[in-house]
DNA sequence: AATACACATTGACAAATTTCTATAAGTGTG
DNA sequence: CACACTTATAGAAATTTGTCAATGTGTATT
């Protein structure tokens, strides 16, 4: 299996439990600590804690820590490959990377 | 929790798998029937036709039957929605789903 | 040093997912 | 109708995921 399947899926689960994925959207609006974001669910903090690790190892969200807190934001670049490579995907056009690996004979 | 990450976190669940993932790149080059695309991959056919029962509850894929084939296609419009919706929860906006929610007070 | 706060890790458990074998159901052909 | 081919379903086993309580680690404050 091609990589960018195996690379594009890992940041794709990580962003399919709707909780993580709200945390993503909340994070476009800026860097948030974790105790800001547990404000927002209802979870206790070892389950958000959970969830972060989820996100970073999926390259999705970077982290910093300033003082007692760490501060969590969007890893851009990382991103907007990634929502590049799915337009990609989803079109059918003469680079499409199914073509490129020759997957459609 | 607001039923645009519900909705949008079960078709990334459904693609989060690289195998699935592949499939719908597989897809966007033209329809396909269920036979061809088992040719692609070391699974059993019962796996397959899962793999497809979860990417159509997803409303990712379509399909229709012709003989004894059923040929699967993309759902294209449900995924160009999904993937306009992602491209807004990744960025920063005045319009930015998060803050018509307030959930970055 | 003692305490408080923020976050991570461990261990446990239930629920969901992945994949298989076996079998059923739908469709066309001789 | 009997057979072959394509797809779906049922049931089972192994693995992964989601979540929690309990506890550990790092940082600041008094």
């Amino acid at each position: 299996m091609e990589q960018v399947y195996i690379d594009t899926a890992k940041m794709l689960r990580a962003m399919s439990d709707p909780k993580r994925l709200r945390i993503v959207d909340m994070l476009s609006c800026g860097e948030l600590c974790g105790c800001k974001i547990l404000e927002e669910f209802h979870i206790t903090q070892p389950t958000l804690s959970h969830d972060m690790k989820v996100l970073s190892e999926a390259g999705i969200v970077k982290q910093k820590r300033e003082g007692k807190n760490i501060y969590y934001s969007l890893n851009d670049e990382a991103l907007a490959t990634m929502h590049q490579t799915l337009g990609r995907m989803f079109k059918d056009k003469p680079d499409c990377i199914c073509r490129q690996n020759s997957c459609c004979d």
